[in-house]
DNA sequence: CGTATTTTTTGGAATGATTATAACTAGCAG
DNA sequence: CTGCTAGTTATAATCATTCCAAAAAATACG
């Protein structure tokens, strides 16, 4: 069943990925997640290969193209779970479709709206001189900046 | 007909609106609208008393509990149509609905995601010392700063 | 001023992402 | 193993938004 996963990653053989999928069994644990077979593969889909920000839709038709037979409501379940878990984070950039980033570091976006694609931004990258004081009676949760891109 | 609107601003009497329906309908005319009764309505519930954040179900609302008898489809392509002509600009905090805001001048939001509620962040209240790049080949086509708060 | 031409508006159907439901299955504690 | 709980699934439901074709209103023209 394992098997049917396409590698994104460089693992060459059985034991280098059993390694890989160990780790990820700890990881979910960890944080509070039972190891399923869908969790578990979905999590080598989506950490196997560095950062990625992806969408349930692009995330469904690459597990299946792997060969996975996940419902799609799995898909949006594990995101989710994933999310409340801490694994994962969403980013708001387009309220047509739900982008979610593996990059659980603090950091922000360009946005390059004509593909539909995310790049990270580096957090150093970014200094902001000047912040606004949260209202009275609320606090600050997150800063959330996102450079659109055009050609 | 245009009586039927409740004045959200503090006009009196209908010479001060009838002014200010003629503001507006200058204003449409100035960002390449035609003015039809609905749009004029509808610019008089966005316009007329300062900024606002809305979304299309709460001016559909609004419509309705000011006795205008506007379809959701209007509301929808009215929206669009004040956006492409640069009258409102869409801002993407929720991916559940879309929110829109009145303020055209460059500035940011707090959003108050319990409540659903955008709050602006004057301009001059944020300064970003450092701004990366965009990738070769991109123009910076906006910068969206959006500081969530929670109680 | 009517009449033709083009835009708008409309109600309702269609779409597309996401969530709820209810039955079934798999982890895991004892 | 056995049972209880959580996870998965297929499908239906929901919700915001867009599409559509027809009716109505605006501007252009004679």
């Amino acid at each position: 069943m394992a098997e049917q996963l396409t590698r994104r990653n460089t693992g060459k053989n059985t034991g280098e990925n059993d390694a890989q999928r160990a780790v990820l069994a700890q990881k979910l644990k960890d944080h509070g997640l039972r190891t399923t077979a869908p969790r578990l593969m979905l999590a080598e889909l989506l950490f196997a290969d560095g950062n990625r920000h992806i969408t349930a839709e692009a995330l469904f038709s690459e597990a299946r193209a792997a060969g996975l037979k996940v419902s799609q409501a799995t898909i949006y379940n594990t995101l989710n779970q994933f999310c409340d878990a801490n694994l994962l984070r969403e980013v708001q950039v387009d309220q047509a479709r739900s982008y979610f980033d593996t990059n659980m570091s603090d950091h922000h976006h360009f946005y390059v709206e004509a593909e539909g694609r995310l790049i990270d931004i580096e957090q150093d990258a970014v200094a902001l001189a000047k912040l606004p004081d949260a209202p009275d009676g609320f606090a600050v949760s997150g800063v959330d900046i996102v450079i659109r891109l055009e050609k």
